[in-house]
DNA sequence: TGCTTGACAGAAG
DNA sequence: CCTTCTGCCAAGC
């Protein structure tokens, strides 16, 4: 069969959008939280990366607390080295190995 | 039209 | 723990 990736129709990507910052938004200081997770509370568990490049690209996105936003293994945006010391600021703990310490600050968003 | 590139995730070595 | 590979999917070239 013509297997169908479930590709977004040009609407569904501007909510999309708009879910992903309205998440991001409302992290609490101190805390963090994953592509993943606000992917898949946006509707869209597999675009992951999606979350990243919205961040990354969408303009205004600066002055949301995007440096919250972190890895599921706890890393931090690969060049991006002001998102540690940011999150550093806010009171977030690093494990030695540089990760963040999702035991003790992640943050999962509810609906 | 087709291949490459990511602010990813998860599994494997 | 780190690297590499595969799956993922829109964007760039």
């Amino acid at each position: 069969m013509h297997d169908y990736p479930d590709r977004m129709t040009a609407p569904q990507m501007r909510q999309f959008r708009d879910d992903v910052l309205n998440i991001v938004s409302q992290i609490p200081r101190g805390c963090v939280t994953t592509y993943g997770h606000i992917a898949a509370l946006a509707g869209w568990p597999s675009h992951a990366r999606m979350v990243g490049r919205t961040l990354h690209y969408t303009p205004g996105a600066e002055r949301l607390p995007c440096h919250r936003v972190v890895n599921a293994a706890g890393r931090t945006a690969p060049g991006w080295a002001a998102q540690r010391q940011m999150l550093q600021a806010e009171g977030v703990a690093f494990k030695p190995n540089g990760h963040v310490d999702m035991a003790r600050h992640l943050w999962i968003p509810d609906l």
